[in-house]
RNA sequence: GCGACCGUGGUCUAGUGGUAAGAUUUCUGCCUGCCACGCAGGGGGCCCGGGUUCGAUCCCCGGCGGUCGCACCA
């Protein structure tokens, strides 16, 4: 049997304790989907809030939220109908699948194929007698992979739809009238967290690529002649491990540590926009627990970045299962949709500048996989420690925030307790409660699903109103009041306070 | 989608052509004065369909799902 790797270890906790699971597991389960569980669902709502932290409250952005269908109009202006596909041929010897344009180019030495179309496709994988590069067998027909989800809107099926395969087209159809709400003043951004599908082909890799997951995005509008953002001087001396594109042609492997100052300095970022952002990202990342050493951001070679890109750069996490994975990738989307868009609906998207000249805004956008987000945080966050499992999450991220437990379940202490969490979730935290098992056992339970604190009512909160705060982290303990808990705990959670300012130390033997 | 391997209580594993074991979890009661404490008792399972067989969780075929490799991941 394959030895257990990390990903093994965090899923099973992660199914056991309910952070997520597999869907539709009574009917045998379906690949590429996710169940979220209480844990997960609670993680999950904290990390999104903790982008828009980064992303959208410190900025004064502007957010919206479209629906997931959208008409086949859309995605022909965007250029995904045409550019979501693959023409796909499989060998009839060897069963292995090729992409048909990729093996043309191998082949003739000519370029971008794939935009000559099926026809094209078909009758040029004939001409050049293309056989299969595996075993030299022979190739079926190319046939046409949508990976866009398709369905039919209206019960008499009057028009085709899609699901869109990313939320960027909303910001731009709905840009218009959000510069409007903007008091068309640029720049500006648009950002949405919500759910986007993509049929893969094969999904793998659990939580790291699935068919129906939770993208956060935004839009950032631009004037291509005012490209300075107002706030770079915040993440200009951040240090960041870079990978360019020339980098990644000429294969060097070890990474150019630069300051976004620099990078942007010296064209290696092409405008200021991204630098912001990739800053921001860096210092995001960092908050949901992932080390400055574990992360890294790779550019896109030309064929690899989306047809819209002029440059797109990865941000990666290590993983210790997989790797590097890509985290959020920020890209310079030009003209190009809101362009495309102006073309396809007759619709005016062009800003008015002080000298009468006009232009259509420039785009730059950094775009976040949430469900791989929340898995990177949780890898991060797990240790073992004396066979026991504990995730040591930030303390914003944690689904709960403090658990309370009477020391024994008799005289009296669970009352007492009760009281203790009633007037906790009055003050708004988010609380657990467990009397089962000995005290040890629960405070192991709570550590393994992240929860920061877990206060304890004993002897002297009956007689004295004095009780102990436990720490996750360091499994010490601190006593206060209960009248001064709720103050210390929210202390604690907005980070004005670390643990051992919560109350005096306790020592036992 | 192709190939290899795999699918046993909630979880992790053992095992078998005669319907199944252990740990853990969960529930009940007792116990419990700070780190998965102890005792007693209870609950809970062979992925689905077909075939071979007196009898299939085990063998065969198909499906579904998972892991890995190839391909794909805008």
């Amino acid at each position: 049997m394959a030895p257990r790797t990390k990903y093994d270890v965090v899923s099973e906790i992660a199914k056991r304790r309910g952070f997520y699971w597999p869907s539709f597991e009574i009917y045998g389960g379906m690949s590429g989907f996710v169940t979220y569980g209480d844990l997960g669902t609670k993680l999950k709502r904290n990390i999104e809030a903790l982008w828009k932290e980064h992303f959208v409250r410190r900025q004064g952005f502007l957010e919206i939220d479209d629906p997931v269908i959208n008409p086949e109009r859309v995605f022909q202006a965007s250029g995904h109908l045409e550019n979501f596909k693959e023409h796909s041929s499989m060998c009839t010897k060897c069963g292995k699948s090729f992409r048909a344009d990729h093996l043309i180019e191998e082949k003739t030495g000519m370029e971008n194929v794939e935009a000559m179309g099926g026809e094209a496709i078909k009758s040029l994988m004939v001409d050049h007698k293309i056989k299969c590069p595996n075993c030299g067998g022979q190739l079926k027909e190319p046939t046409l992979i949508l990976t866009m989800f398709k369905t039919e809107i209206g019960a008499t099926g009057g028009e085709i739809g899609y699901a869109r395969p990313e939320t960027a087209q909303a910001m731009f159809m709905n840009y218009k009238r959000a510069f409007q709400h903007n008091r068309e003043k640029l720049p500006f951004a648009l950002a949405q967290a919500s759910k986007v599908l993509r049929n893969e082909i094969s999904p793998r890799q659990g939580m790291i690529r699935l068919r129906e997951f939770t993208i956060m995005e935004l839009e950032l509008f631009f004037d291509p002649e005012d490209p300075a953002c107002p706030w770079f001087s915040e993440v200009k001396d951040i240090t960041i491990n870079l990978y360019t594109e020339k980098m990644m042609e000429n294969d060097i492997k070890e990474p150019l540590v630069i300051t976004i100052s620099e990078a942007v300095e010296k064209g290696l970022i092409l405008t200021e926009w991204q630098g912001y952002f990739m800053g921001v990202s860096h210092q995001f990342i960092q908050a949901i627990g992932v080390p400055p050493e574990k992360q890294r951001y790779r550019a896109h070679l030309p064929d690899e970045r989306a047809h819209y890109s002029l440059q797109t750069y990865d941000q990666e996490v290590q993983l210790e299962t997989w790797g590097w994975i890509e985290m959020s990738g920020c890209a310079y989307r030009t003209d190009f949709d809101l362009k495309n868009h102006m073309e396809a609906s007759g619709i005016d998207m062009t800003v008015l500048r002080e000298d009468g000249t006009r232009f259509i805004p420039y785009v730059v956008e950094p775009s976040y996989g949430l469900d791989r987000l929340m898995y990177a945080t949780l890898e991060n966050s797990y240790e073992r420690k004396n066979k026991r499992n504990i995730f040591h999450l930030p303390r914003n991220l944690a689904p709960y925030q403090v658990a309370v437990f009477p020391l024994v379940s008799k005289d009296r202490l669970p009352e007492k307790a009760e009281e203790v969490r009633s007037m906790l979730i009055q003050k708004g935290f988010w609380v657990t409660y467990d009397e089962k098992g000995s005290i040890g056992r629960r405070y192991a339970r709570s550590d393994e699903v992240g929860t920061p604190l877990a206060v304890a009512i004993d002897y002297k909160t009956v007689e004295e109103g004095i009780l102990t705060i436990r720490d996750r982290d360091s499994w010490t303990q601190v006593s206060t009041t209960i009248n001064d808990l709720p103050s210390a705990l929210e202390a604690y959670f907005k980070g004005e306070k670390e643990f051992s300012d919560l109350g005096a130390p306790v020592v036992r033997e």
